[in-house]
DNA sequence: GTCTATAGGGAGATAGAC
DNA sequence: GTCTATCTCCCTATAGAC
């Protein structure tokens, strides 16, 4: 971890070790989030995990909304980023089919491993009270915009369907983490399944 | 409330008026989980509902974990019913992508308006403790089993990834509880949008 | 930054009268 | 069947020493 900027730079990147305390800890309360359930954890859970007694917390969180909402928009802001930049890898005339698997595979990548963040924020995210529900939704319709962008191509016939479509959509892939049992089904045949059955229903009006 | 049979009878099937003060409770209990999710409902909110003080739950359930599974379980008996039901109606000759097409609208009926149970299972069920999301899993496989029928003869060349298909479907059609915001997306349109692409995608090696 | 101690509240559940 | 009263536990959060 070599020379840091001051201002704006946050220890945990995509992939990379969390290296500041707040980082540390919302490392942790992603992961315990993402399989206990919201309610599930409380901060004292969180606080043994990272090696310290529960009033520590505060000292680096003013409270447990503030915790769980910096590791609900950083989920959001994860996929994200790993989506765009799968996306700007590609050779600039790739078709529409080539970016939605692209960004299908970038999306259920994170879900299934790459981020604590984004599967406690699609775990999780029912389960909050409506105040945070909200506080997250700038986050989601940010994310919802690429996904509207990548699918609007598909519904030229009826563009007031898009948004429907963009919720189908993403809904699908999220909802591998609830009904897929790991133990059963294993994840590269379920993003082979995914991918390809949402591609061809959502591709009728497209040419490949 | 009239003569009732002693064995087995329940006041509360699919639209009928609950009658029996269990099966009041149970109603209650089954839209408040709906809406505010599991750990935000106590038994306290369930009983004041019902016009009585906590305790007195304790009489007819012996405790909150009773209480929910007997929501859990009729959520999916409900919708299970449902779709037979649907299905049963169907001349014997209907096609594959007629079947399919009316399990699909089945489902998304009991799950948006038609059954507070069903909605509620499917909201709640990631947020259970693990034994409890456990002790609801012999009622989801036998639910499953009806889509793995269905879905079999889409699946022909790669019979190894039924298992996958059946968790897609079934949980693109749940996802529209958690992300459609039902005042931005009308339930029509979203089944129609719904419907078409998850049938397009499966389709395809399928005759019409 | 982390600690001990504790406030204050709400949860599930039980005892026992009526 | 429903009540009042209460137990016990665990939660979020604060006060204030070190």
């Amino acid at each position: 971890m070599g020379a840091m900027g001051k201002a704006g730079t946050r220890g945990a990147e995509v992939g990379a070790v969390a290296v500041t305390r707040p980082d540390q800890i919302l490392d942790i309360a992603a992961r315990q989030f993402r399989t206990k359930g919201y309610a599930a954890v409380s901060m004292r859970d969180i606080a043994t995990e990272a090696g310290m007694r529960t009033p520590s917390l505060y000292y680096h969180f003013p409270s447990k909304d503030d915790l769980v909402m910096a590791v609900m928009d950083r989920g959001i802001t994860v996929v994200r980023a790993a989506v765009m930049a799968a996306l700007e890898d590609l050779p600039a005339e790739a078709t529409v089919a080539v970016r939605l698997e692209t960004a299908m595979r970038a999306h259920l990548h994170a879900l299934h491993g790459a981020s604590d963040y984004t599967s406690a924020n699609v775990r999780i995210f029912g389960q909050l009270p409506e105040a945070l529900r909200r506080a997250n939704m700038p986050e989601r319709r940010a994310y919802q915009a690429i996904w509207s962008r990548l699918l609007a191509p598909t519904c030229t016939a009826l563009p007031e369907a898009l948004p429907a479509r963009v919720a189908l959509v993403i809904g699908a892939l999220n909802a591998t983490l609830e009904w897929v049992d790991p133990a059963r089904i294993a994840l590269e045949p379920l993003a082979e399944q995914v991918t390809s059955v949402l591609l061809r229903g959502v591709l009728s009006e497209v040419a490949a």
